[in-house]
DNA sequence: CGTTCTATTGACTCGATTCAAACTAAGTGG
DNA sequence: CCACTTAGTTTGAATCGAGTCAATAGAACG
């Protein structure tokens, strides 16, 4: 696959151009805004940042890697299509330790820690936009709201990795997938897609697997189960959850950890609402002078 | 137990009382001032400023809750004394998805995501210092690198996360348990103890197991083993490595993802060559006005 | 000195892995 | 467009690590 790479402002994806390779990544822009409006109150103005957002667009192909493990980088990966994972140790199966959707920067702490220690690939064909540490830096000094929204960006995953700590510690292989699914879907829902629970999986069952920390063979067994039992397809690469409920009755799913504002689908709901549900508290910044 | 309590600064403790109580609390301060030096190169003046910490130094008894699921503080934890695990999930053998050693501030992210997503508790009896958020807050905003070390202290946690899942998803228990106990020393010994691979226990094989993911039963076999192998002493609540080289083989332990500067003891070596070792990048802090 | 945790041991069961083979889908190049 | 290759999925059978249950022994604590 051929990788291509082109220079640009965001301001320029959303004004200016509209070809198809600009639209698809303008609509991928606003996940990302839609992500940091899924985990703080942000205002037009703070969003309006955002346009200024210096971005190289690259393709990855399935399976190419994005960072390697020691390797330190001068940008972060803003996901704008697709499934990033973070994959640790060697081997063919080795533990996939987080699964990133549109929207999410997956190297964000990397801005402090630049030495990555484990090894970012693409699950599938993947859209990422390079943007350079020191924009995030400047914006974050712009905007405290903005600030505050990018550490809970950076800080949400510890809860995601908290939760996966649970599933592969307490859970049977049943419990472990379908809980995975559920996470995966509420999470695409606060982007807005999956709005009818189907989405794009073109991660193969081995993949599934070294998530869950169960054998390939185990995986298949599992995903036929739900299968027979209606709860799921899973065909030309897409996943279809046919029975949610069944889903999360599996699983025991319950979205808290995620450090969704709203555990409703935030598509279409009124964030403002949200916000006003949640206790608030002073904008705060990890490390703020 | 009897919980007492003393409001004091960390000056008062290092430089006026030295009676048996503040003593204890002033060793432990220079191992929340190591802790930070193991993460990030900081200078005496740096330093300093920690002497003007607020303090309400608070005992706990071993399983007593220092903070519950969906609790908002006004205060971190900064561990001076024994350990602490975050647990989640419901039942006696719910699951443990961290440890912490003195030095650490186990909630330290609940700055800015003030709802805690899991239940705090002492392992063992502890001895916690509350520190209020404001004061965080304020020395971030007096010194970069003191901001930087901060956010690296939390930040920190997400390499740690990463590598429980990886010890859960892919070995097996006599792997996942020596794996532990090499974690547990290394991160002892970036604060100066745990020199000869000797440390408090104060927590039951059950505990052991639910950090695992393992039954009490097997965590039992598997101590058994080791023991019989010759690799550990466990007596008294205090365990003994007996042999280090035969737990480093069997749990195929590498330091690198603690973040540490130094992997070698922290205790004596200078900090100071540790941080030449590694390549420098400018002082930044992750959401900085 | 009894009560209550914790540690230990054995027997049985079961979920999950492994190995191996067959089958399907997806490319790739002549 | 078909033959060939490769990657992924499916299936069965044998095996094993780990869980569960239950009973006992030991330690800690009031």
């Amino acid at each position: 696959m051929t990788q291509t790479t082109e220079r640009l402002l965001c301001r320029d994806i959303l004004v200016v151009g509209w070809n198809s390779q600009q639209m698809q990544s303008g609509f991928a822009f606003s996940q990302f805004a839609k992500r940091l409006t899924s985990l703080a109150d942000l205002t037009d103005s703070d969003l309006q940042l955002l346009a200024e957002m210096p971005a190289a667009i690259h393709h990855f192909a399935p399976r190419e890697i994005l960072l390697r493990k020691g390797d330190r980088a001068e940008h972060c990966c803003v996901l704008l299509q697709g499934y990033l994972c973070w994959r640790n140790g060697s081997g063919r199966d080795r533990q996939i330790t987080a699964i990133h959707v549109p929207g999410d920067v997956p190297d964000l702490h990397a801005m402090l820690m630049p030495c990555a220690d484990a090894t970012l690939t693409a699950l599938g064909p993947a859209v990422v936009a390079l943007v350079p540490h020191a924009f995030f830096h400047r914006i974050a000094g712009q905007s405290r709201k903005m600030a505050h929204a990018l550490s809970m960006l950076s800080l949400a995953d510890i809860g995601v990795l908290r939760n996966w700590v649970v599933n592969l510690g307490t859970r049977n292989a049943m419990m472990r997938v379908t809980h995975l699914l559920c996470e995966i879907v509420t999470r695409l829902q606060a982007v807005g897609q999956a709005g009818n629970h189907q989405f794009p999986s073109p991660f193969t069952q081995s993949d599934l697997a070294a998530a869950c920390g169960i054998s390939a063979v185990h995986a298949n067994r599992i995903i036929q189960d739900l299968r027979r039992a209606g709860s799921l397809q899973w065909r030309s690469k897409t996943i279809t959850i046919t029975d949610w409920n069944a889903l999360l009755r599996l699983s025991g799913f319950t979205p808290g950890y995620l450090q969704l504002r709203s555990t409703e689908t935030m598509g279409a709901a009124s964030p403002r609402e949200a916000a006003a549900q949640r206790p608030r508290f002073g904008d705060f910044s990890l490390a703020l002078p």
